[in-house]
DNA sequence: TTGTAAGCGTTATCAT
DNA sequence: ATGATAACGCTTACAA
């Protein structure tokens, strides 16, 4: 409550004054490194806190050559992805374990030109300690630029192309082959799957899971239809997949919301789900639970994702060698299959 | 492709040199500034090509006591919000205003008490530029802090108690009662509600919207029961309601998560919406179109709201003094009311 | 244990 | 227009 207009924060150096030490002592006490007697380290606990000072982390930054804060950076045209609950899951994970750091998150979303340009800048200047790379399709640039910018980077997913020495993934196509035999052992032979974009990993491991799936069951029948991860997306696919093949008797959709898109056009066309049509979903979001039937679906741990990244990137940080994560999937059974 | 194991970046002094200028000369034509000669700004100009140079930020904020980057901080003990797609689409909103700037995004989530003492550090220390601050509840200390850390701030939501100049907001209340009116319109007499928490300012908005449009109809029945705008609360919270009064005809759900919890109690209730039970939800989120039935709800502009929040923080920071802004709602009909 | 002084890489001031 | 030089606020050798 007081009113000077802006009243200049105290320095350092005021506050070692006040205590009656040097500076480097004021800065060793408040670090609480070595070499302080414990008097001077009271009294410069005491002026920190009777002047109310706070560490200027730029200054501080400058110093030690560390910028105190790391990068989730999420590449994708459309800054709607992240309407996607999916994302925000893996935020909070990354959020949670930062919280227990000193490092702030910084949230890139390189849509447009200038937002690319801007994350390259940022990786160059190396303006963060640490870059978490999310959700890469065909050869992202951003793949390469992340890897030479000599900035630790671990990816969520991998990338499509090359190899990346540290990531955290799903077993996806582990996971896609649980959901397709859960269809097969429910004695379904048409068993279609929506695909996710086949310029993802992702995309491209779930449609294989699928199809080893059906190639170890000796099921010769197979239809896909490409879709993009979102329920718009979702329903398209599904439209064209129905017509196309209107004898399908399951679907194993490669994510919940072309899932739910899935059972919306099942619904529509008169097709009772599971009876005449099972279907399958991916993630195990929370959409998953609302679908009408509910959605069997593979679980992904999400919120773990972030969680993982984040410490990952921070053994990164720290200098040591992580190994590659990959986090096992579970299959939910509701009622929709 | 270099394969030096860590060079160091070359600095303006480098680049100088370079040049042949002075570094004052090639600072001022790096930001092309006045005061610089055809010839050398061009000189310095191949010398930042040739060198890669990129300059360091951490060094600039140090000297223009600027951070270059804003704060967005959603309180709340859950870290899961984040799962709820609302936060995704104000920070696409905020983020692909920001892409114009040169400023970054920091996302803080001030979950756990370290979390907390974490953003307060934040705000002391002026480690951005300008904060957001969304989703208080009760009178969160954050609201003081943020408003005493002599740093612009612009609040997502009218905070419950005292005023705030700069705040970006949805007519909550009138939202409210265009779905109390519809339902009125629709001849229900006994239209309940769910709440969203009472110590917010949302909360209470979208109840007193309510309340108005039953009171200005002259209706006297009324019922209500508080949820937490998850959907696991609208359950519970449609269970209570369905509990006590049975006899209820409408629910206005104070926003989409909630009523799509109501619509699944009513299901399992065997009562037929909207036939038997009308119900309108608030937000128009995706959700909305693929509960079943799809819900009828009160669309707000999320992503504007995240667009509009950043644009009135960026006019703070210039210097600018912009009006609050309170952004409309429209009435979505689909098939639940 | 203590303090002096030299960075960290910019921008900004001010003579020239 | 130009270029020294002094900030910016902190950390960290190094010397005492």
């Amino acid at each position: 409550m007081t009113d000077e207009p802006t009243r200049r924060r105290p320095t350092l150096d005021e506050v070692a004054e006040r205590a009656g030490v040097s500076r480097s002592a004021a800065s060793r006490a408040l670090n609480n490194g070595p070499n302080v007697s414990r008097a001077k380290r009271e009294a410069v606990l005491r002026a920190i806190k009777e002047l109310g000072y706070v560490p200027n982390p730029t200054a501080r930054a400058l110093a030690t050559q560390q910028a105190g804060a790391v990068a989730l950076i999420i590449s994708g045209e459309d800054p709607a992805v992240l309407a996607d609950p999916f994302y925000g899951q893996v935020i909070a994970g990354a959020s949670t374990v930062l919280e227990e750091t000193d490092l702030h998150l910084m949230l890139c979303l390189a849509t447009s030109a200038r937002g690319q340009v801007r994350v390259k800048q940022l990786l160059q200047a190396r303006a963060v300690d640490g870059v978490m790379l999310m959700s890469l399709r065909g050869d992202d640039p951003l793949a390469r630029l992340a890897l030479e910018a000599d900035v630790p980077v671990v990816f969520g997913g991998k990338p499509l192309h090359g190899q990346v020495p540290f990531y955290v993934d799903v077993d996806n196509a582990h996971g896609a082959r649980q959901a397709t035999d859960h269809l097969i052992s429910l004695d379904r032979t048409r068993i279609a799957t929506l695909t996710g974009p086949l310029d993802t990993d992702v995309g491209l491991a779930r449609r294989r899971g699928y199809l080893e799936a059906l190639t170890l069951a000796g099921l010769p029948w197979r239809a896909e239809e490409a879709g993009d991860f979102t329920e718009r997306g979702g329903i398209a696919a599904m439209e064209a997949l129905l017509a196309r093949h209107p004898d399908l008797d399951a679907v194993f959709a490669a994510n919940d919301n072309m899932a739910a898109g899935a059972l919306r056009v099942l619904a529509r066309a008169g097709r009772a789900v599971p009876a005449e049509v099972a279907v399958v979903g991916f993630d195990g979001l929370a959409i998953s639970e609302i679908t009408e039937p509910p959605l069997t679906t593979v679980h992904q741990p999400i919120l773990n994702i972030g969680r993982e990244m984040t410490r990952m990137l921070l053994a990164l940080i720290a200098g040591e060698r992580p190994s590659p994560l990959i986090l096992p999937t579970t299959l939910v059974r509701r009622e929709s299959a």
